[in-house]
DNA sequence: GCGACAG
DNA sequence: ATCTTGTCGC
């Protein structure tokens, strides 16, 4: 049903059994590299916002090297994936591939907001996305602990420990905010956990998160705004 | 059996 | 994720 070469992951319905999602992210899993082949370039970060059963998609695309903002981009689409923790890819990759296809700028790298292996099954979000673009390298960054533990204490910013789960190191906790909440950085594909590292860090400015899902986040936000103003628009006429 | 549990 | 005002802290 879900050809290994090529899953079909725009098209995933509702959870009708809980066996086939598990065959599918076992499947995603085994196509995911933590090889680098990383090529420093234009990198889209992407995030998403909710309301009233709709997704609001957006995406910034930075330069590398100026960090520079080459494009802004949203969407939105209807909610077809209820939110299921760590199911969370069947819910917003199809979201996330369908606005990267409508990018002007061709990103080299790119930054989702939710976790790569650092998943039970090492199939996140960022995993689904990654997979179904081999020739870019993905990296997945969330704000909140799925699984695993820190191996070490954090102190200043821009120190990180990786994190371990059932023995394996899955992928990384990141201070980058003196005093406050880590993040969780681990590969999405074509990556390594150290390299996740080095990127996400090389975007950090002034925010939590790494420059391309900062704005990412502001864009989605914005696209919801476009659709509340609108639907206030209506409801007062 | 009892929690934990990305967005 | 989203609902929400003022407000505690650096």
């Amino acid at each position: 049903m879900y050809p290994s070469g090529s899953t079909n992951l725009l098209n995933v319905a509702a959870p009708e059994n809980f066996e086939e999602l598990r065959k599918i992210q076992t499947s995603v899993s085994s196509r995911v590299s933590t090889e680098d082949v990383v090529h420093p370039g234009p990198t889209a970060g992407f995030d998403i916002a909710y309301e009233a059963e709709r997704m609001f998609c957006g995406a910034a695309v930075v330069d590398y090297e100026s960090m520079d903002i080459l494009e802004l981009r949203s969407l939105t689409l209807r909610e077809r994936f209820p939110y299921i923790p760590t199911f969370l890819g069947f819910r917003e990759a199809p979201a996330i591939l369908r606005l990267l296809t409508a990018l002007k700028v061709a990103p080299s790298i790119l930054i989702v907001n939710g976790h790569g292996t650092a998943h039970p099954s090492r199939a996140g979000l960022a995993c689904f996305v990654g997979v179904e673009n081999p020739d870019l390298a993905t990296i997945g960054v969330a704000q909140r602990r799925l699984c695993g533990a820190p191996q070490d204490e954090l102190n200043e910013a821009g120190s990180w420990s990786f994190l371990e789960y059932r023995g394996r190191c899955v992928g990384a906790v990141l201070l980058t905010v003196p005093g406050g909440k880590p993040i969780f950085v681990s590969p999405g594909h074509n990556i390594s956990i150290e390299t996740s590292v080095e990127i996400v860090k090389h975007f950090v400015t002034d925010f939590r998160l790494p420059l391309p899902l900062k704005l990412a986040h502001e864009v989605a936000e914005r696209e919801r705004g476009k659709y509340r103003s609108k639907h206030r628009a209506l409801a007062s006429e």
